[in-house]
RNA sequence: GGCCCAUUCGUCUAUCGGUUAGGACGCAAGAUUUUCAUUCUUGAAAGAGGGGUUCGACUCCCCUAUGGGCUACCA
């Protein structure tokens, strides 16, 4: 076999918003391709017009764009082996079904959905296949002259793969080694559907992946059953030379419980399964988001690829580039990883430490200004700064800052009984002309006047912060205390002294 | 039911026959600190069970159990 460069696809069915299992194995795609040099295509399986969702497209490509996760080709991408919708490739799937049919590799079907349904009752593990085809109406046990007289009467058939009973089919699997399934267990594949005449999943994908030239196809482990199927595909076709390369990752699982992530899990345990919020048209229903609910998309990326993969050694920070020239197949893990939401957290925690304050700052002003709140970035960049290192989350930097642009109008009440001492107010009006004597208000100067002046006067530091603090935060938190003053600059700091002093008494 | 895949701390995982079974998240404790948080240190925490193979098995094989997936004119 010559070597073929390169090329991966995703490609989901626009059925709802992208799972974030989905998201898993686009990005492994991607990784691989970038890796190989390779092209990675982005193809819409739409073949189901019972399922079809509208919007789920757009949906889709505007989660990889924020995810940084680009394509090559593809719906919205172009490229030369077009179209990349299944629904516009009607005629290519037909000529290939009729190929099949010809060879008599395939056959017609006319048994309805409802004859097979009643099959199914009557017969416990009803399978159409080698033994039980000859007992069905379809173009092997009816005449040529019938089966030409149903279909000009205009009668609904199906073509099915007619597969042959007692041999082995091997699939190598490039993560889980030979798989082996005897074909007398497969069924007679149904191809090519009657209801909307579109080919079903394994015809349109063998073909797709055959014209479009895909080397490796890399997909969730529930296709695993499948592959066999679709290895006589490549055989019937005689494309084996061809033939790609399986890669079947292992599943997300729930947090708790039993079972495959769903999306219901997110909405029961709180947190996401989708990259960006998702509103399904038909039922009306509203599931948060990554993007929305805050997290980074480097965050989400990182937290995603070590479930189910990791580079062999402790390090578990890595940026896309990085992951590109660190993935590999040979260790990806063979089995499902339970989805741990609380690790993603500590990612997000991670990558807001990693980014510049600025780089928060931006992201933090529309909270401040959402709540009436508006601040020139650089003072926004220094608070920013001070408080980063304590939050997950961008939009929990709000209730930290707050007070550094809006001066305390109550004061906790927990931290007033603790805090405020008898004493306390004659100190902090001493305090008050203290550092209204102060010339050079830098932070290294206040502080040494300060803290000069609790040594002379025999104060005791703690007392005389935790006091000062309340009375310009209003509670108990915060950074050190000669931050806070810089940030508020002299006269504010006297004017919430005084406020606090006449307030708290 | 049938078929396929899997099985190391609660979770994600390292280990490619010989290790005190390592790291991370989470959890707990301690230290530091003018508050809160951060940070740092420490701790608890694992090879599903049973047979083989071998001088030696978490690692290889078999069985059982458990978990997961598939079993549609859905992908």
């Amino acid at each position: 076999m010559t070597e073929r460069r390169v090329r991966v696809r995703f490609a989901p069915s626009p059925t709802g918003a992208l799972h974030i299992g989905g998201v898993r194995t686009a990005l492994y795609n991607y990784l691989f391709a970038r890796q190989h040099n390779g092209d990675f295509i982005f193809r819409i399986e739409d073949t189901d017009s019972q399922r079809f969702v509208s919007g789920a497209e757009e949906y889709i490509i505007e989660s990889f764009k924020w995810l940084g996760i680009n394509f090559d080709e593809g719906v919205s991408y172009g490229g030369d082996k077009g179209p990349y919708r299944q629904s516009e490739r009607r005629e290519i799937y037909k000529k290939y079904a009729r190929q099949l049919l010809d060879e008599g590799k395939a056959y017609i079907a006319f048994d309805t959905p409802e004859e097979l349904e009643a099959k199914r009752n009557e017969t416990a593990n009803f399978q159409y296949d080698a033994h039980t085809r000859m007992e069905m109406v379809n173009s092997l046990t009816l005449s040529a002259e019938e089966v030409e007289r149903r279909i000009n009467a205009g009668e609904k058939y199906v073509i099915r793969f007619k597969i042959e009973p007692g041999k082995d089919i091997h699939v190598d699997d490039l993560i889980r080694g030979d798989v082996k399934v005897n074909s007398s267990i497969l069924d007679d594949k149904v191809l090519y559907k009657s209801v909307d005449e579109l080919p079903t999943y394994h015809l349109a994908n063998i073909v797709d992946d055959h014209l479009m030239e895909i080397t490796h196809v890399i997909r969730g482990e529930e296709w695993l059953p499948s592959a066999p199927l679709h290895v006589l595909l490549y055989q019937a076709f005689g494309w084996t030379d061809t033939m790609p390369e399986f890669a079947h990752l292992p599943l997300l699982l729930k947090p708790d419980g039993k079972g495959k992530l769903s999306k219901r899990d997110g909405d029961r345990l709180g947190f996401p399964v989708f990259p960006l919020e998702w509103h399904d048209p038909k039922t009306g229903e509203i599931s948060s988001g990554y993007r929305e609910s805050g997290y980074l998309p480097e965050a989400v990326i990182n937290f995603l690829a070590l479930l189910g993969w990791n580079p062999g050694n402790d390090q578990e920070l890595m940026t896309l580039d990085e992951l590109v020239t660190l993935f590999n197949l040979k260790r990806c893990s063979k089995s499902g990883a339970r989805f741990d939401y609380q690790k993603g957290i500590w990612f997000n925690h991670e990558y807001i430490l990693r980014k510049s304050d600025e780089e928060v700052a931006q992201l933090f002003m529309p909270h401040l200004e959402e709540e009436g709140i508006h601040e020139p970035l650089p003072r926004v960049t220094r608070v920013t700064g001070l408080m980063k290192g304590r939050v997950n989350f961008v939009k929990e930097l709000l209730p930290l800052c707050r007070f550094f642009f809006v001066a305390p109008t109550e004061y906790d009440e927990k931290t007033v009984k603790k805090r405020w001492k008898e004493e306390s107010p004659a100190q902090m009006q001493e305090l008050m002309e203290v550092i209204r004597a102060i010339e050079d208000f830098s932070m290294e100067n206040q502080e040494r006047v300060v803290m000069q002046w609790i040594e002379d006067k025999g104060y005791n530091t703690g007392v005389i912060m935790n006091a000062f603090r309340l009375t310009l935060v209003g509670q108990g938190i915060g950074p050190h205390m000669f931050e806070i003053t810089d940030v508020l600059g002299k006269e504010e700091t006297l004017s919430r002294m005084e406020k606090a002093i006449h307030t708290l008494r």
